[in-house]
DNA sequence: ATATAAACGAGACGGTACGTCAGGTCTTCCC
DNA sequence: GGGAAGACCTGACGTACCGTCTCGTTTATAT
């Protein structure tokens, strides 16, 4: 395989394919999600609207691939550090979670996707797969390691335990109801960790 | 005081406020929310347009206006009832919660508040203001109440309790990555308690 | 009689109908005939926009009447020099008539006033009745003297030779087709006299 | 050269600039210019908003496009008959113009243009080299035939002639200050051929 | 090496909705 | 009880984008 990324068609043009990513994630980052156009995505990337409208279902689809494109640059298999201690691995992890909601320039990015996944079920099937989904998986298999080391109940229910993990984080940080802090992150740890111990 | 809504002028049409909220709940209800406009509002409320863009800043806030114009209606003084069985108490109140959100009638309304209320920071704390906190309020006392009793630790930190409660059920929705079912309300409450016990 | 308006009603305010005449008056010489509003005419006189409707059908008859306020004061029975010499008399009187269609001042209102009769007929007959016809009236008594002392033809039509002296000056000037010079206002006369020597 | 009209862009749509004149035409002489808009203009030509705007600066220029648009596909060179005898020559012209305006299907165009064309010079300005001018050159031409021929005054001023022939004519028909008859045409002939006689 | 067919940039098109503005009517309150 | 103030409904304004649809023009195989 010569390129990572599937080609739609032979033909498809990979300098339009990327300069209308990079354009988009640009203009969300700088006008907000709810104010970017196709119009504007097109004639930032020096490209035709049907360029847009030949490859891509709605503006929606546009922004997640180029939030996808980004993150899955870092990827391969993400993993959890295992030193064996469950409560520091998974403060480690929270903890990064938290500092990385609060970064600015995930921000509106991230903002934008929630915007529109709320009410296009299907794009947050897309989203579930390619972006919570292995981040989810690579948490959980720490929990199971966890468990089967006798640290977690069980008959600990780790699919819940997970959200028990990030959705108030997630909660949070949609709604700002309240501050993102590595004692927050703690905290929440801490909680898990007492409602699902042996 | 005879009306319950502090007149925001004297000269203000009652008649016409009246019609904008119901036309708008319609709407949101038959065509979803993104699917609503201004003309549209005004149309079916017969109304100007202007009598909108006099009184609210944005089709956000006559959406958010119209659901709270319906929810608070029903309120007075929320509060839950208290068994002295906290576990209960508890139980009742998350299960009414996770069917009213699965109950369609709620669901385009909800979403479409929601959908608004993340990149409008603003609107945000509207809702926080006159829908969540009275609602966490009513939930808090009756924690309070069932800590001062014993039944949860001493230092239990209420709000986060009410987060992992409330959270996880918000996340589901909000993703639909799972479906809310009163034995998911039953293991959140289970949870929170193991989590808060003395 | 106290007041020389005819009242049309004992209640109605003087006060009022003077700061509304005032008002287009001032209006239409500063941002000409077209951007003038009832609602700017209303703010500037400090009145309510009903005040105006209530008394006038039109905003073209408002300003019609605000010209005629102003051109009504100064004028009681207009009548021409008689010097014997119907040249020398025609010369003056028309070389005025250009000065004033020249004059900036003059500009805006009358345009405003013609560009409103164009297509509102009764305007325009109003219009005849109170600023054309008696100044025509007094040209053409001028000429009738003239006629009556040999100066034109015996069978001469008067009401041609005021169009034939006029309607030149006033096309030239609506359509801003020429210069309004004094030497065009001498061969208007020339022209006019040769037409209708005896 | 295949088609008269230069192509503002090789994109433009000759079939919506047709239906654009048409349809503004029309309501022309339909409801009067004043009432006419650009949104009925556009849905009468089944075209958007977009596609007026584009092409064309104002509501006047639309309008004026579409009266020459008309005028425009009848004339070619336009010339006066020459039988020899101005008198008769003019009186034939004369009657025509007398005629022409004096139809009512006319009247409805011609009055919007010149409502329009007395507030804004540079429509003025086109009116005059598209529709005004042509048409004076022709008679000019004639009357220069005339002079030479000893039939007018060696030193006779053709433009004032011109001026003194139509001025009274649009005079009458612009304010309704009189009647437009064969017999009027034939008095104003008469009165310039005696004013400019050698 | 050349033909051919797609994808491309550009942007006009018919539309929808925007947020603003003025018109003319109706209502409220003050003097 | 007239008048100022101004909210109301109406409807047009001119703009921004939508998603579709040609236009030539690359570009990249497939002869």
């Amino acid at each position: 395989m010569t390129t990572r990324r599937s080609p739609d068609s032979a033909r498809r043009s990979e300098r339009s394919r990327q300069a209308i990513l990079t354009a988009a994630r640009e203009l969300v980052g700088e006008t907000g999600y709810r104010k970017v156009t196709i119009e504007a995505i097109a004639a930032r990337a020096g490209v035709g609207k049907q360029t847009i409208y030949r490859w891509w279902p709605s503006k929606g689809a546009v922004i997640l691939d180029s939030i996808l494109a980004m993150s899955e640059d870092e990827k391969g298999e993400i993993s959890l550090p295992d030193t064996g201690d469950i409560e520091a691995d998974l403060r480690l992890v929270i903890r990064a979670t938290v500092a990385e909601f609060a970064d600015p320039a995930f921000e509106a990015p991230i903002r934008a996707l929630n915007s529109e996944i709320i009410d296009d079920p299907e794009l947050a099937a897309t989203y579930r797969e390619r972006m919570a989904d292995p981040m989810n998986e690579a948490v959980r298999r720490r929990l199971r390691t966890a468990r089967a080391a006798g640290q977690l109940a069980e008959d600990a229910d780790l699919d819940l335990m997970l959200e028990i993990l990030y959705a108030p984080l997630y909660q949070r940080w949609l709604l700002r109801s309240g501050p993102l802090t590595p004692d927050y992150a703690d905290a929440l740890v801490d909680t898990a960790l007492r409602a699902f111990r042996p």
